[in-house]
RNA sequence: GCGGAUGUGACGGAAUUGGUAGACGUGCCAGAUUUAGGUUCUGGUGUCGCAAGGCGUGGAGGUUCGAGUCCUCUCAUCCGCACCA
């Protein structure tokens, strides 16, 4: 028996379920039902991602415990998940924040340092204001903290990483190769971890003016020994500035080495260590760090931001060209967090280089013909100063006043300055990523212990195994600003496990997003390998896209992890085989005439117009937008099942839009699925009292109902293979709505009426399953609806004895025939040009061709 | 700016490989049932036209016997990334 690993993202237990959890969960539920009818062995489990800022709110907010908010919103969101009847194996339930979770996600932790995956270092960190911790670059949306929306601010501070840029490569290279996972989400992890390819070099030091080699230099900065007539102070000072950070040269990375011709100046972020260190004796660098730090932090216009630049007194020597030297700029527009925060800038070639150039008069020297001939024939070409040029040129071409790359096409004029400067070991090829290292530290209390000890003797020093869960304390309080784990009284202090002197424990928790990465193979099985092994990879996860770089990022490194370190056997280190990103749940928003939000059970109809309930304001429609607390656009599900039911609520969230897309929640439309129901409730309740020994015979009437179920069957089986629930759904209407008509049948179609009503409520399962058992059951049917095989579809009954063609003349629709399913093209012609229609149309004129498609179509051609 | 999508009735949306555009639902219209409203049921509903017929899948071209579907250009909207060297 196959396996069918079916999974929903499992919620944050934030006390109440919202529409989104339903239709998600709905959807997974059609999966997993449809799956287990189709004879695979399912996994369907759900838990909660239990750890977060919430429960830390309402512990500030209500003096409640984080601890005891999280169990109680989980009692009543798994009561609510139990009323909407969803096949889910809750033996396998457990929530992050259980000690016996994160205990093991410690013991993961621990390996993972073992094996060099895991360092602290002190950097520059996201650090959120209101929440008061830090945040990975992945969490930073536009600037803001993922979770608060506050402004994120930089912070130097000491952290744990992980080491995913180790996996960068595989990472992009196997994310390619998920087909059953959306375009857009894989490419968005493309370019999150954003390779390129290109040259990471040193420009080195020209010595300052008055001497002649950096070696001379330095004597005489070493020996403080140094005539101040003789050389330019400036240059002087920055230089001995510079190589306290780097003696060797400003270290670069550029894809295009093929323009080193072309560099006009060399440009350091104002964030590069050189940046401050210059900035520490010259105060005009500071100010001009505090200028760019202002502009960075309003994000938003950062297009229209100048490029603005400050021109130290540092000069580089260009690695070809002798006695050629570059002026370098510190300046705005080259970010640290890329590369190595340094670039050189040919401005005849980049438009950010061009921009800066033209405001700091620098030279332009064009390097690439254009191969365009318009482009090439400019002027610019002909001066070879670029001085004309209005833009830089970027696109393809032949590299020119390069020297030994000139006449050479660009990719291999990269290759070419690659070798030269890696013989001049000045350095080499290299491929630079985007992504960057996950930062996992978290200055709160509600999450996972990082297990490790501070022991001024021994250093960073591994809780052992045998005293892990390292627990969180029970006893904290949330009086003051910070984490509650730095001010609790005792629980940090600790023996070092090493030397057994007093110790300090580390305080930071883990990111949430860890207990998120692997929580699907603690599903799969608590501790047994074996047991993971089969189950995993997750065959089909269902969630939303917000996660798709976050949560399924992460989760792709965590297994990559777990299988080096030998916790789980999945050689392809990938955790979802299938990935499904569904809409969300819209809703109208409705507005006073006072600007004030109101929930649509507020909104009356009245007079024509729309009304805030019980007053005398008038309401006008908003937007369509996701269901949200701050619109009050929001339904809530307890409500919906307590007027609907619950398998109105399912069927609605998944029959009007394709499950990818949004889908609008509207009150006539749960009204519609609510007719349904009824409707499809009447079908059975017909044949309820019907006698059962109707036999099987082949008149028109029973076989043409046969065929509308068979046919029925295998569309919504398609349908739902294939993640079109709409489309399943509006071949169940047609269905019932064939059903129904039956009712007026003859008697001798009563075994057909019951074959379909089988076939239906087996097919209404996954949708309805409350419906489809008291349906199943009404009619007689053995056993649970829900443990019954999917029908079998009579392959013979799909193909029609006799066909109906459209006929077209020129192209045009003009009339139809009906044809035997076997007719020959030579019988198909011959009909369709005997029709009358077709012969208005023909007249006297004469027929070029005749197109003959057997089953399709015919067009006469005149 | 780069990347990814999406444009079809009043609305959400259907439409194997190019082969009857508008399935199904909502809304609307009409009729039946009902003491009324609601419910339920039946029929209708792209558009212009009395009709014959014409026109119609964001727009403009093209390929084809035939295009929502393929190609070229273009417009609009949404999403993601964004001074990425």
């Amino acid at each position: 028996m196959p396996k069918a690993y079916v999974l929903e993202m499992f919620p944050y237990p934030s006390g109440r379920l919202h529409m989104g959890h339903v239709r998600n969960y709905a959807m997974g539920d059609v999966v997993a039902r449809h799956k287990k009818a189709k004879g695979y062995n399912v996994l369907h489990p759900m838990g909660w991602d239990a750890f977060g800022m919430p429960a830390e709110n309402a512990a500030m907010e209500k003096g409640v415990h984080p601890g005891d908010w999280t169990y109680q919103n989980i009692d009543a969101m798994k009561a609510q998940f139990e009323k909407l009847g969803l096949s889910l194996d809750w033996s396998r339930e457990f929530a992050t924040c259980d000690p016996d979770y994160y205990g093991e996600q410690q013991r993961l932790f621990l390996k993972f340092m073992e094996k060099g995956l895991v360092y602290q270092k002190k950097a520059k960190v996201n650090w959120d204001p209101v929440d008061n911790t830090v945040l990975a670059n992945e969490q930073v949306i536009d600037g803001k903290g993922w979770r608060s929306g506050a402004p994120v601010e930089q912070r130097e501070l000491v952290q744990w990483f992980f080491r995913i840029t180790d996996y960068a490569e595989d990472l992009l290279t196997e994310v390619q190769k998920l087909d059953r996972w959306p375009e857009k989400v894989r490419t968005m992890q493309a370019n999150w971890i954003g390779r390129s390819e290109g040259l990471q070099m040193r420009f080195e030091w020209e010595p300052p003016t008055g001497f002649t080699s950096l070696d001379e230099a330095e004597q005489a900065f070493a020996q403080d020994d140094y005539d101040l007539t003789k050389v330019d102070s400036c240059e002087y000072e920055d230089l001995k500035d510079a190589l306290e950070v780097s003696a060797q040269g400003i270290e670069i990375f550029t894809t295009r080495p093929d323009t080193l011709f072309g560099a006009s100046f060399v440009a350091l972020s104002p964030d590069h260590p050189i940046s401050i260190a210059l900035a520490e004796s010259t105060s005009e660098v500071e100010d001009f760090r505090a200028e760019c730090a202002k502009i960075g932090t309003s994000e938003a216009d950062i297009e229209q931001a100048p490029k603005m630049g400050y021109k130290t007194g540092l000069r580089v020597k260009h690695p070809f060209v002798e006695d050629q030297t570059l002026p370098v700029y510190i300046a705005n527009f080259v970010l640290m967090g890329y590369g190595t925060g340094a670039i050189f800038a040919c401005p005849a070639h980049d438009q950010r280089d061009f921009d800066f150039a033209r405001k700091y008069d620098l030279p332009i020297l064009p390097v690439v013909k254009p191969s365009d001939k318009e482009t090439a024939s400019a002027a610019w070409v002909a001066s070879g100063k670029g001085a004309d040029m209005d833009a830089a040129y970027t696109g393809p071409g032949t590299i020119m006043n390069s020297d030994f790359l000139d006449g050479q096409e660009i990719a291999a004029a990269k290759s070419q300055a690659i070798g030269q400067i890696e013989d001049r070991a000045l350095g080499q090829g290299t491929v630079n990523y985007r992504l960057r290292d996950w930062g996992v530290s978290r200055q709160r209390y509600w999450g996972c212990p990082i297990p490790v000890i501070h022991c001024e003797e021994c250093g960073i020093v591994p809780v052992p195994e045998s005293d892990l869960p390292v627990r969180l304390p029970d006893d904290v309080s949330f009086d003051k600003p910070g984490n509650p784990l730095e001010h609790h009284p005792t629980w940090k202090h600790c023996t070092c496990p090493n030397c057994g002197k007093p110790a300090l424990r580390e305080t930071d928790t883990l990111d949430t997003f860890n207990d998120s990465s692997w929580y699907f193979a603690r599903f799969a099985s608590v501790d047994d390998p074996a047991e993971r092994a089969y189950w995993l990879p997750v065959d089909q996860y269902v969630g939303g896209v917000e996660h798709a770089v976050l949560h399924l990022l992460y989760a792709r490194f965590f297994m990559r992890a777990m299988r080096d370190v030998g916790e789980v056997d999945l050689p392809s280190g990938e955790p979802f085989a299938g990935l499904f990103t569904q809409g969300m749940v819209t809703h109208e928003t409705y507005k006073t005439d006072d600007d004030r939000w109101i929930t649509p059970g507020e909104v009356e109809t009245r007079d024509g117009g729309l009304w805030e309930i019980n007053t005398d304001h008038a309401v006008s429609v908003g937007a369509i937008e996701k269901m949200s607390k701050s619109k009050k656009n929001v339904v809530d599900p307890d409500n919906i099942i307590a007027t609907f039911g619950a398998d109105t609520a399912r069927w609605f969230v998944l029959s009007d839009s394709p499950p990818e897309r949004d889908v609008e929640w509207t009150q006539s439309g749960a009204e519609g699925a609510g007719r349904f129901v009824q409707r499809v409730w009447s079908v059975f309740n017909a044949l309820s009292t019907a006698p059962r020994d109707g036999q099987p015979n082949d008149s028109d009437a029973a076989t043409a109902l046969r065929r509308a179920s068979h046919k029925a069957a295998d569309a919504v089986d398609k349908a739902i293979e294939e993640f079109r629930f709409n489309s399943a759904i509006a071949s169940v209407h047609e269905w019932v709505t064939v059903l129904k008509k039956a009712e007026q049948g003859a008697e001798d179609i009563l075994y057909a009426r019951f074959e379909g009503a089988f076939m239906l409520a087996r097919c209404l399962t996954p949708f309805m399953p409350h419906l489809a058992e008291e349906c199943w059951s009404l009619i007689g049917g053995e056993g649970l609806c829900s443990a019954a095989a999917w029908p079998d579809v009579d392959q013979s009954l799909l193909v029609e004895d006799s066909v109906t063609l459209p006929i077209q003349v020129n192209g045009k629709r003009r009339a139809e025939i009906s044809v035997a399913k076997t007719a020959s093209k030579d019988d198909i012609e011959a009909t369709a040009l005997a029709e009358p229609s077709v012969q208005n149309f023909i007249a006297d004129k004469s027929i070029k061709k005749v197109i003959v498609v057997p089953g399709r179509i015919v067009n006469i051609v005149i």
